[in-house]
DNA sequence: CTTGACCCTGGAGTCTACTCCAGGGTTTAT
DNA sequence: ATAAACCCTGGAGTAGACTCCAGGGTCAAG
């Protein structure tokens, strides 16, 4: 068991950003001390570390709260309903996948036209792309 | 030309979303007209669309404007430079990739872990690996 | 020539996700 | 037993990204 402390020098976060979580539902300690420190388990540190991940990739903390409340439910929902539920957030990561691909392609070929070199990059042909907006289907 | 209005129905966005962006250095208009309407140029729209894209995979307007500027700054700046600013956000964004592909990879199991159907999710396979954190390297 | 749909600026308000007190207990080491 | 380091709650403040006025011009149609 961690103190808050603890687990927010594990995580790299604040004291005040993982009692923020709690208030919003993404992580909870597992008890309270008599004189009311919270107290976290071991595992609270990659829940934690999901949460970074999951913000890192644009989703909101409500998204992230309903990605994590799947577990906190489970006796008032089928098994039905948490599938569909995952198979809907999936689509979701599908589409970000997507469109973070169009975008990475996009940089890649900006990349491969620049020579690179120390001149100004007034002819630069990456600028030239970004320009025209030449970029077959990458749409930058 | 289209007027603001215009733009922004055909990008789903606000006028004041447009003007907001503008303000931030996102877009600009190509021109005004005497009585001071913003005129934008069509690219506008693919330009506009970028932004949507890149704000969905969580980039914030000032990673956009760093993206987008790599074409205002040119005759500032040498190709050398350029092309070590597109390697840096090409960097961030396999770095979301990676962390994108976790979280499916994650969502994916869950969802083949389940069975689906109608019963409680109490003793749903999904949970329990929710639960127990057991998802191999997922780290859901 | 006026009405309705547009556009302008400047500024206030909102929501999210923190961040930072103030005022006050708790724990630990010396 | 007394600092130093830690924790608590409640509430105010902040940055980012809008969103929504107020008060006032513009323009096309009838």
């Amino acid at each position: 068991m961690y103190r808050i402390g603890e687990l927010a020098k594990l995580t790299s976060v604040s004291n005040d950003t993982l009692r923020y979580y709690e208030k919003n539902q993404l992580i909870a300690p597992a008890s309270r001390t008599d004189s009311g420190y919270r107290m976290y388990l071991p595992e609270a540190v990659e829940q934690i570390r999901f949460i970074q991940r999951a913000k890192g990739v644009g989703f909101t903390l409500s998204d992230i709260n309903e990605l994590l409340s799947i577990q906190i439910e489970k006796t008032e929902h089928s098994c039905q309903e948490v599938k569909t539920f995952t198979e809907t957030k999936l689509k979701d990561v599908e589409q970000k996948l997507a469109e973070l691909t169009r975008i990475k392609l996009a940089l890649e070929k900006l990349n491969e036209a620049c020579c690179g070199g120390p001149e100004s990059a007034e002819h630069c042909s990456i600028l030239q792309a970004l320009e025209t907006g030449d970029l077959d289907n990458t749409s930058l």
